[in-house]
DNA sequence: TCTGGGGTCCTAGGACCC
DNA sequence: TCTGGGGTCCTAGGACCC
């Protein structure tokens, strides 16, 4: 029998990071320490691509993937089901001029992009771009099948992966065989090689000193390519991106920066560290100089634990609190049931519950009550969700309703807790018990 | 007939404790 | 009577990302 694994042996438990290079490497036979080397890797038009495998009669067009599904769905369901999918005709397919509803695009394909379709725009927006283009709805399995196999594939050849979504990822090459040849485009090359083998689907590949590099890289030679950027790259090829371009600068931040007239980050690198602050805060202003001159020493992260998980439903038209309460009704308590169901799979209870809700207006409204004990139970959810509800107004249409469990531990370790924190309770009343 | 459904992190005020 | 900081937790909102 083998011996009790000590704790060194387990598993790491929350999050495993890698530090910086520590042995020798040799690199076109000299020997030298390795540099960092961090890869992005973005599947290219992810959604879209997966359905391209299922209907290769439709390489080439445009078409959109998303929306609100249910006339999408309508329109797939009158094609021939089973066998002959690659057979049958374009013309059979539902078009965006046909679409109706308040769906979004989560990808369109590149010819599609060409009329300035792109992701998270509205459907009916894009039907005025492109009324011709194919639309088809998001098969969420067979995403989630394609993610796991490309990541799988990844992990295989270079282990230090951190998951930033269904379609894309970071790796460390520092340490992996091949990744410090000719700057890791060697390592990018053979796992592109490997995904499209093993999924028939491409990826670009931005390799570079660290995450916020390498993300900008990824983007410049899409799709199926590969760009390595090195620090002394710095001048000629991310100071002329306009600031949008960085991880983390939105269009709020955007907006402010253009009133600063600075739009180019190499503008942005020409400002005074001390008046980004005096201009941004402490902490968003000295974050703002650091990724200007490309600095980032975030390390590639494998595992996390969740902080929050939530369900929220757009309804199909705006409903009133009043008017359509028994609708309301239903859906609150589908959202909650959906929520613990969530919570019991994936094994995770939590201490605080939370709604939220849009109004007709697009404002949204929060509200959030912690409670004594973790749960995972939809009753509990569902009545402490209700008693938030009491405390937003409610006179106005909404547009949406989400349900959210905050406060997340692992369902067994909560289990350890309640049980040290009962026997606590009977010695000595102290509100300073450490969680973990 | 604009604008989905998940998430994360940050800020800021107030309660409460030491 | 008037005055502190520091720390944590809770709550609401907002920016941002995929």
């Amino acid at each position: 029998m083998a011996p009790a694994p000590c704790a060194a042996q387990l598993p790491f438990h929350g999050s495993r990071t890698l530090k910086g290079p520590a042995d020798k490497a040799t690199i076109d036979g000299v020997s030298t320490v390795p540099i960092r080397r961090i890869a992005h890797l973005d599947m290219d038009a992810f959604f879209a691509s997966v359905e391209l495998l299922r209907y290769p009669q439709l390489k080439g067009l445009p078409m959109v993937i998303g929306g609100g599904r249910r006339k999408v769905d309508e329109a797939l369901r009158g094609l021939p089901a089973g066998s002959a999918l690659a057979d049958i005709p374009i013309e059979a397919f539902p078009r965006l001029k046909d679409y109706v509803g308040r769906g979004v695009i989560t990808t369109a394909t590149y010819p599609a992009r060409q009329f300035g379709i792109g992701s998270a725009m509205g459907m009916m927006k894009a039907a005025k771009l492109c009324p011709q283009a194919l639309v088809l709805p998001v098969d969420f399995e067979e995403i989630r099948k394609f993610s796991r196999r490309f990541k799988q594939v990844v992990t295989e050849i270079a282990p230090l992966m951190e998951d930033r979504g269904v379609d894309e990822v970071y790796i460390d090459f520092t340490e992996v065989p091949g990744g410090q040849r000719e700057g890791g485009r060697v390592l990018a090359r053979l796992i592109q090689k490997s995904i499209l083998e093993a999924t028939g689907l491409t990826c670009s590949i931005g390799v570079a000193p660290n995450k916020l590099l390498a993300k900008m890289a990824s983007e410049f030679d899409k799709p199926n390519g590969i760009s390595i950027v090195y620090e002394r790259d710095l001048e000629a090829r991310i100071w002329p991106l306009p600031c949008r371009k960085v991880n983390g600068i939105g269009p709020k931040a955007d907006e402010k920066l253009q009133g600063h007239g600075i739009r180019t980050i190499g503008e942005l690198a020409a400002r005074d560290r001390d008046w980004l602050i005096a201009n941004f805060g402490k902490s968003t202003g000295a974050w703002m100089h650091e990724v200007a001159w490309g600095r980032d020493d975030r390390p590639v992260v494998t595992e996390s634990e969740p902080v929050s998980m939530s369900r929220e439903t757009t309804f199909e038209r705006d409903l009133h609190a009043v008017r359509d309460r028994a609708e309301l009704g239903t859906i609150f308590t589908q959202l909650c049931e959906k929520l613990a169901d969530d919570l019991q799979r994936k094994g995770y209870v939590g201490k605080t519950i939370g709604i939220k809700l849009r109004y007709g207006d697009f404002r949204i409204a929060t509200r959030d009550q912690t409670i004594e004990a973790f749960t995972a139970d939809a009753r509990t959810i569902r009545q402490v969700a209700g008693q938030c509800l009491k405390r937003v107004p409610l006179e106005q249409p909404l547009r949406l309703l989400g349900v959210r469990m905050g406060a997340l531990a692992r369902a067994e370790d909560a289990a350890a807790i309640a049980t040290v924190g009962g026997a606590r309770s009977v010695e000595a009343p102290s509100r300073s018990f450490p969680l973990f």
